[in-house]
DNA sequence: AGAATACTTAAGCATGTGCTTAACAATCAG
DNA sequence: CTGATTGTTAAGCACATGCTTAAGTATTCT
C-alpha cells in the first residue's frame, strides 16, 4: 500500500530534524556572529570533534550550513534562506490558523447564535 | 564527562523533533482548519491508527497539539503559542545574523578594514 | 624532512523513532 | 443486551541517531 498522500516539502524534514538537537542550535546561534572553523565551533562542547563533524553534516545537509574547505581549514557559515525557509512555514501555520479564529470570532459576533456546540457560554 | 554547556532552551528540542516529520506536518496543516479526532486526523493517510495516536502523542508531548476526550470521541486542537515559540526562536536567528550583516556592511562602507579577521577575542 | 595542526573516516554501540499487528477498553445506537 | 464505532495498549521489528575511540589524510610550520 504506497503512501500517496503528504504533498509537502520534503526538505522541512531535514531542517526541522536538523534544528531539534540543542548542539546543532548552539551551532547555529554561533554562526549568526559570523563564519567559524569546526574547532572553533567544536571549543564549546564536551564532545569529540567527530562528533560535532557529524553535527555540522546534519546541519549542511539540511542546507542551514555551508562550508568550504581552505587550506587545512573548513569554514562553516550560516545559511540565511533556508532559516527562513522554516520560519516561513511556521509562520504561514500560525496565520492560517489566526484566519480561522477570526472566521470564528465575526461568525459568533453577528446576531444568532445556534446550537453553540464548542463551549457553551457560560 | 559532564555536558555543562547549551544553556538553552531544551523544551525546543522535542518541538522541532515533532516537527520533522511529514505526517506530523500535514496534521498540524489540517488543525490549522480547526479541531479533529483522531480519526478524522487518521482518515488521509495509509497508514495504521496507533501510528497516528503515536503521532498526536509526539506533538502533543510538544505542546503543538492539546487534546481532550469527550465519550468516545477525543478532540484535538493546535496550539498557536508552541507553533510561535518556534517561530519566534528562527526568528531571532534571522534577525541576529541580519544585524552582523549590517555591520559588516557599514564596516566595509566605511574607510579602514583593519586585520579581516574573524573574531580576534584572544 | 619531521612535527604539529586541523580535519576526516571507519567501526561499533546504546538508544530512539516510526511503523506494524493483535488484543483490549469504553461509549453510543438500536 | 448486542454490536458497531472510536480509541488505546502492548509487543516487536527495522532502521536512524548521537555518540565514542582509533586510525587515518592533508596542510602548514620549523
Amino acid at each position: 500500500m504506497l503512501n500517496n498522500q503528504l504533498p509537502e516539502d520534503p526538505d522541512l524534514d531535514s531542517v526541522f530534524q536538523a534544528l531539534a538537537d540543542p548542539t546543532r542550535r548552539a551551532i547555529l546561534i554561533r554562526l549568526c556572529d559570523g563564519p567559524a572553523s569546526v574547532s572553533q565551533l567544536a571549543r564549546p562542547f564536551a564532545m569529540s570533534l567527530p562528533a560535532i563533524l557529524q553535527h555540522l553534516q546534519v546541519l549542511e545537509g539540511s542546507g542551514l550550513v555551508r562550508s568550504e574547505k581552505i587550506g587545512r581549514v573548513r569554514s562553516c557559515t550560516i545559511v540565511p534562506a533556508a532559516v527562513r525557509r522554516a520560519e516561513g512555514w511556521l509562520s504561514a501555520r500560525r496565520t492560517a490558523e489566526e484566519r480561522r479564529l477570526d472566521r470564528l470570532e465575526s461568525f459568533l459576533d453577528s446576531d444568532d447564535p445556534p446550537t453553540t456546540t464548542t463551549r457553551s457560554t457560560p
